[in-house]
DNA sequence: GAATCGAGTGTAAGCGCTTACACTTGCGGA
DNA sequence: TCCGCAAGTGTAAGCGCTTACACTCGATTC
């Protein structure tokens, strides 16, 4: 009944060689004789023999896999991001193991852990924001990090990313240039989440910048999901007088606030103004196609992957790359007079 | 220079008992007196161990760990019901590994030796149609494996899912009875998809119940992206006579429908009406909200889990659950006077 | 013709864990 | 008092692979 599985050792016995010459073939073919080769890969197949996985990691200390950690998979966010990363990884010979922390610092510190004992060669984080002794755990097992969607000030870590305040700034830079001043924001949970605290940073900033109290912004604050950006919205607008202008911590925030106002009977661009951030492929097909600051997602993930890739096999120093980002006018965002707020 | 990783070993000596006793602390806490215990893990917070898990799945013949492979991660199909899936293993005391296929069958081949190489205890897959190798490989290693996002026909495998044919039969039997003639179809690539097909099928199938000709569908297949939706709609608005119903074989491909419609300056559902499937989160937030068919995402993934769970752990038979979905009736679908086709 | 060499192969020692089995206690019952 | 037994612990044999090192042998070199 059990079925006896194949091992390196049967194809040894089959082939007549030695479990080495075996091993050699699977892994360094230029070490075997081309005859030997033949051989044996010819047994492989007759077999059906895969490679346990785990024994040749613990016999190799190396385990060609990489693990990432995201806040979560439920939105498109990292999506794109992630899938270039996979690929970028896959050419060069590695493979990803996922998990997603649910936004919850506790899980990720778990899963660092986890992913470390399962022999991940590095490892992929989102942000610089968590407890040092992740950190300390990490560099204490000589574990080659990544840190992307974000720039990491003090380089103690290599990292991918862009200016997440910078960019937001210059976002609200262009929204109070258009002639905003009653800016409404909904930002993503900025506790633990260095990203979300910086876009919100960012609109401060442009705030004072301009000369405005940077506490006359209307904040809220909420999950990354669209039903929640719509309540959002809906709690914003029962202001008086109303924002002209409702600045969110991402796309998926503004594709609630548009569906809401909608149901409100409110037009935007028209009665307010609304902005993303992300450029997901969602932005430019809802209505009105969103005015957004344009992520290299992409370019971030094969950035990330070739930087830690490089820390692995060639323990190159340390890096950060910090990544372009643009601002994407569409017909979300609209001039206005300017009116005091 | 290189960090001394702890060991089993050097907790127990540390701690003054055998490996055999700090293995049975960490997994059967029950065998071992609670003094002993106590020191013991004393210990490994002490030096900070954390076993290895290829070690550990190695001695141990088992991983506690299942894999998942998924056809895409970068839209929302398969998110919501992996995540649910996710926490039902994570409260069974199991973890997951997830790779993406890219929709391409031999990546899944390749996939499904790489999770069963690590020792994954059972599998996750989506839709039943691929190589009948696969399935002679899983059984030959007696690997538990669960289908889901469809119902398998032959049941020769345990699955999760409902019936895609049946749910679009429903949905097209609606939209016939709403006066609708002239149907066009955009349709996820049916090769090597069982869920796109099945789709089709259904819509194909009411239509022969109503007396009309299948081969009067207009029929366009694309992959599943919002930018091809667009692309297939603007194509399908080219006839003439124009449809008066566009049927999308998910709600991303409806997503872009809708968005398209709007850039042609069609108004939907007075010029043209369109309707999708799954009911993603996104599904009621687009304008005009999608008239869709529900699939309960997430009992989906509950359900798998214990499904998959059980056949491990106490072995038992194949099982079969078929998930009811629902027609969720929204604005994008309207009933219109019936004219010849 | 002997010494040298390098290509190809084999031997065997682990990698860090689990677990069958053997062993040592201390206890209660006969 | 002695035995049996259960609870707690230790011993040691693997799990399936990689790789340092040793070995063989035909081809070069002088």
């Amino acid at each position: 009944m059990t079925p006896q599985i194949p091992t390196l050792d049967d194809v040894a016995r089959e082939a007549d060689v030695s479990t080495a010459t075996v091993s050699r073939c699977l892994n360094e073919k230029q070490k075997v004789s081309p005859k030997t080769l033949d051989r044996v890969m010819k047994t492989v197949e007759k077999l059906g023999y895969t490679p346990n996985f785990n024994a040749r990691a613990m016999a190799a200390k190396r385990s060609f896999t990489i693990g990432a950690i995201i806040p979560t998979m439920e939105n498109a966010i990292f999506a794109r991001g992630l899938q270039a990363f996979q690929e970028t990884l896959h050419e060069l010979g590695y493979n990803l193991l996922v998990s997603s922390s649910a936004y919850q610092p506790k899980l990720e510190a778990e899963q660092v852990r986890e992913l470390v004992a399962r022999g991940a060669d590095g490892l992929l984080l989102i942000g610089y924001e968590r407890d040092q002794k992740i950190y300390d755990y990490l560099d204490g097992r000589n574990i080659p990090t990544v840190l992307a969607w974000a720039s990491s000030p003090d380089a103690a870590h290599a990292f991918v990313g862009f200016d997440n305040q910078g960019a937001m700034r210059s976002l609200a830079d262009t929204v109070i240039e258009m002639g905003h001043r009653r800016i409404g924001v909904i930002s993503g949970a900025t506790n633990g989440n260095d990203r979300a605290a910086g876009r919100l940073a960012g609109i401060k900033e442009s705030m004072r910048a301009h000369g405005f109290d940077a506490n006359d912004l209307n904040i809220i604050e909420t999950q990354y999901e669209i039903e929640r950006g719509g309540e959002a919205f809906e709690q914003l607008m029962k202001a008086t007088p109303k924002p002209t202008v409702v600045m969110c911590g991402n796309d998926v925030l503004a594709t609630g606030a548009i569906s809401k106002a909608r149901e409100l009977g409110l037009d935007i661009p028209n009665d307010v103004s609304v902005t993303g951030f992300d450029d997901i492929e969602l932005a430019s097909h809802v209505w009105p196609p969103l005015t957004t600051v344009h992520v290299p997602h992409r370019e971030m993930g094969r950035v990330a992957a070739h930087v830690l890739i490089d820390q692995i096999e060639k323990r190159s120093t340390k890096v950060g790359h910090e990544l372009n980002v643009s601002i994407v006018m569409r017909d979300s965002l609209k001039r206005i007079k300017v009116q005091d707020p």
